[in-house]
DNA sequence: TGCGAACCGTACCGTACGGTACTGTCAATG
DNA sequence: CATTGACAGTACCGTACGGTACGGTTCGCA
């Protein structure tokens, strides 16, 4: 019995845990198609009797691998005690920054792939877990920080979601959906930096407290 | 032969474009999975010997969904002459709300989940051809509207691109992949018009020519 | 009237996958 | 040593799907 009272989330053995991690390599470079049960079996030398009795079914093993990554890239609070502008600035881009990686991710793009092929279906709970697990967390750490700024007279709006919402567009915008597509990633240019840059500076020239903007 | 040379999409018989209908309908109310061979055949009333006749293979009728589905949602180039502020304020909120209609749009969402299931596997063009049959042609009409509004004094930026990816951002944000991964609707609450309405604000606030900084 | 093309409906084939059952092996426990 | 449980490996089953083949029907046309 471990100390995580509250977690209702199964968690499984180190051997499990293992398995996943074949799945999920499986998973990025071979897509959907390449996730069968027989091939989970064979990567990850167990037997398909024990995928079963471990994860129920087919799509239990599917949820425990969006659990098992999740569960691997706890967003980390930066806190953002002593925030003047120039560090709220940093701050922002460091968390641009952060999220584009994330969204581009091999494991999540096909993770992404995998719960929109299954959104169609009825049940089906892996689209709202990696909603869950994944905007909602990165979500909290984006809220924190609007909030400091907000607390310290550097940013100014009424509804902090909202506030996000325009952030997370400004950073993202098409660029997620049109990797999911899988549009050519040299044509990415992968320039997150540059583009961290110009979506916070937006960000800053809308919700900042004047005198910050910067020209581009 | 037909008066327009330069199409070298094929286009298909009326015959064969109901068969494409039916096939969006059941691509719609029943996802990839439900979109067999011998169920468009059933459902269109066609054998699946002609099936394979028109469209040579699955993926080939994949294809033809999508060539026939963007001929339908043609974009109109909205005429921008004699624009004022207050005109191209309302062109760009029409064509924000039209941007947010198409893409919650069922059978929008469900070619764009069928391409994101194919994006895996090699070659599956659909990803490309619906960037380019959607987006592309949407951003073309976007791209005039812009232009005019730097023509006439009232936009101001270097990169045409790079202004319309914000304005995209800032109006879809990550609304389209919650679409696709199956959040409940209602959620969305459907006020594209207010929402259409805040992000050309905040679009205008960041390109616009001074003076049109509307409070919120 | 005869002929051929297009096409529907259906049967058929090979294969692949999800899921189950069985056998053998290893390790711990007493 | 005997027993028990966890597990790998594999064979197996039912089903569903992509793709093909074939008989029967309609329609246009000479």
């Amino acid at each position: 019995m471990q100390l995580a009272a509250h977690r209702h989330e199964p968690d499984y053995s180190p051997r499990q845990n293992a398995v996943l991690d074949s799945a999920l390599r499986l998973l990025v470079d071979g897509g959907e198609k390449a996730l069968t049960t027989a091939g989970v079996a064979r990567a990850a030398n167990c037997s398909k009797e024990s995928l079963y009795k471990w994860f129920g079914d087919r799509d239990g093993l599917l949820s425990a691998m969006i659990g098992f990554q999740a569960s691997k890239v706890r967003t980390f609070d930066d806190d953002a005690r002593a925030l003047t502008a120039a560090t709220l600035h940093d701050h922002l881009v460091v968390f641009a920054r952060d999220l584009l990686e994330v969204l581009s991710g091999d494991v999540s793009l096909a993770l992404n792939r995998l719960a929109i092929g299954q959104a169609s279906r009825d049940g089906s709970k892996l689209g709202s877990m990696l909603q869950e697990r994944g905007r909602r967390q990165i979500g909290k750490r984006a809220g924190a920080l609007l909030e400091a700024g907000r607390k310290a007279s550097l940013l100014v709006f009424d509804d902090r979601d909202e506030a996000y919402d325009t952030l997370y567009g400004l950073v993202v915008s098409d660029l997620h959906l049109r990797m999911l597509l899988g549009e050519d990633s040299a044509r990415i240019t992968k320039d997150f930096g540059r583009r961290a840059e110009r979506a916070v500076s937006a960000f800053l020239r809308l919700y900042g407290r004047e005198k910050n903007s910067a020209k581009p």
